[in-house]
DNA sequence: CGGGAAATTGAACATTGTTCAACTCCTGTT
DNA sequence: AACAGGAGTTGAACAATGTTCAATTTCCCG
């Protein structure tokens, strides 16, 4: 057998060991990964993890693509539900909120990890990041019809960065705690003020 | 002798390392941070960081500590040197890109450091981030009169969030690299949005 | 049933944070 | 000057953890 074959036992190891994995980031973060614990918990020995995957990296990249999927259906779900494009970018939002709020450590582990230094993020995990621009890309367009293809990626971009940023500091202790619904309240406030502009 | 003493040796020798560490942190980053180069470079034995330091956490907080206060040299200079509350919402804007890009290992750290589970940030160190906040207040507290001034510390804190998402998520590799002229010139219209709306 | 390839194992190794008993050095006293 | 006591410093030792790889087991096919 060569190998990755989608029914082996091969791949339902390794989907034994990311599942651990991404249980273990769920109930006690990403700092809190062990080798040890994976393989304890999947039921095999240390050295299948590194059969499974190149390293624990790898490993963590696998189980942030799973969140980012899960992300991305929640974001999706949201803004179907919305019948106009300022309503649609309203939904993404509290979408995104909700799934931090429900979701905190996996959700961390998607902007908290790092590679070893000089060891770039792969290309194909890179990629799994553009659906989620690409679903703020299709309302702001409806919005800011001038805004050539280009800039309309790089306007999404902002947009999105600047909701994950008010999301991430409300949600990190590094400031004073903000409770939950004031987060709701200023994420409102901020998009009125956003939208207010790209619909003028 | 009791010991803290601002002249003291063993106050010259926490020095020493903290600077040690930081050096490592602005170089090679956080994840690059190993006692054992730091008390090299210090010139100490491996244990004596653990003398002047309780853990390396504590050691990263006061690298932290220290580079917030540069931070806010930096911005508090830009904002002096704006004339009107919009021209020193803009200001702070672009100093803070400028420090991210000028230091971009010492500033992610501020970010990226976390405590080990259960351990929470130490309030002198939460404490010392407020004047970053203060310093988005008080222009913002002349463009909008009419905020409380709870609201006003909350607005101010969601601002700056998302100023920082802004420039964070397009100084990391996760999506596609995003050109310095053209996050300066986001930033821009990004505020342009926000200042329309606070003034209005 | 036998042979060979592939997968799995876990002991061993390298690296790193942290501790602590021994040692050094300074200071005040006689 | 000699000494005692204590504070500061040291680095060997320990524990935890990521990673490797030779030996073992498992599995399939002729």
């Amino acid at each position: 057998m060569a190998n990755t074959g989608a029914g082996s036992k091969r791949a339902a190891l390794k989907q034994r060991i990311l599942e651990a994995a991404e249980a273990r980031i769920r109930d006690h973060g990403l700092k809190m990964l062990r080798a040890r614990d994976v393989t304890n918990d999947a039921g095999c020995a240390l050295g299948s993890l590194y059969n499974a995957f190149e390293d624990l990296d790898l490993l963590v990249l696998g189980v942030n693509s799973r969140t980012l999927g899960r992300l991305e259906s929640a974001l999706r779900t949201a803004s179907e539900g919305a019948d106009n494009p300022e309503a649609q970018l309203r939904a993404l939002a509290h979408a995104y909120r909700g799934f931090a709020n429900e979701n905190p450590h996996l959700w961390a582990a998607l902007f908290d990890h790092r590679m070893p230094e000089g060891v770039p993020v792969p290309d194909w995990h890179i990629d799994e990041h553009r659906p989620l621009i690409e679903m703020v890309m299709a309302p702001l367009g409806q919005l800011a019809p001038d805004l050539g293809s280009d800039m309309l990626a790089i306007r999404a971009r902002t947009l999105f960065s600047a909701v994950h940023g008010i999301v991430k500091l409300a949600l990190e202790d590094r400031f004073v705690a903000l409770p939950p619904d004031l987060l709701a309240a200023e994420l409102d406030a901020f998009l009125a003020a956003q939208l207010r502009s790209a619909a003028g």
